[in-house]
DNA sequence: TTGACATGAAACTATAAGGTTTCATATTAA
DNA sequence: TTAATATGAAACCTTATAGTTTCATGTCAA
């Protein structure tokens, strides 16, 4: 499993997190992401340069427009991690079966096949 | 949910990752902790109090010692985070499920006492 | 009671991190 | 071609962070 070193400095901003939060929407322009928050562009590039370091987002050029999405993959390092604590997953067991089952209800609309395929 | 920031915090520095993990073998002092890392006994009570801060250990004073217990449910927020990105839950969902029934599996049998002292 | 032990706290230093302003570069559209 | 747009990069500032050394405090054991 790759080091999750990058992955959890760059979580462990807040910026990072919101603007991560906010790229589930899809992907967006660093000027749309600025506006969302007080600082100026700048800042907001480094935030994202750190979280293309940590692989949590790709930037996918498009003419003069650099689009920042979200690389959801890259947290699994994240958890890979938190997976060697077996005592908090023992704990967390039920929490854990719920929210993924309740994600598969979600998956009961029509969507492409995905965990059907095992 | 509590605010998961303390705790994401916390897990960014790869010295307190190391000290979770060390601390799954049970409780230690921080005498004990810092002869496992190439630094001052100080600077490792900085380490605990940020890991205590973000409630991932708790400290148990006994005697003139502090035992340091970690304190997985601490990490819950941390999860519960991660759990919004369900475009990451639906990539990682059977790794997800097959890690928790081997979880669940290994509960009816004994296993190696790691955390297991209550 | 006294010395040794285990820890805590304060003050300090160096570097990293998050922010700014300013300027440069590439692309689109008129 | 040129002006506006979208971004990137460099230099700089301030504060946080991770570390140190030094000293103080509380507890155990002889």
């Amino acid at each position: 499993m790759k080091d999750p070193h990058s992955a959890f400095r760059a979580l462990a901003d807040p910026t990072r997190r919101a603007i991560l939060v906010q790229l589930l929407n899809g992907p967006h322009t660093i000027g749309e992401i600025a506006e969302g928050f007080a600082m100026t562009r700048p800042a907001v590039k480094k935030h994202l340069a750190v979280l293309e370091e940590g692989e949590l987002i790709r930037v996918i050029p498009e003419g003069r427009k650099r689009l920042n999405q979200i690389a959801p993959a890259g947290l699994a390092p994240v958890i890979g991690w938190l997976a060697t604590f077996d005592a908090f997953w023992d704990a967390r067991l039920s929490t854990l079966k719920s929210v993924i089952e309740q994600e598969e209800t979600h998956h009961d609309r029509p969507r492409k096949d995905r965990t059907r395929r095992d």
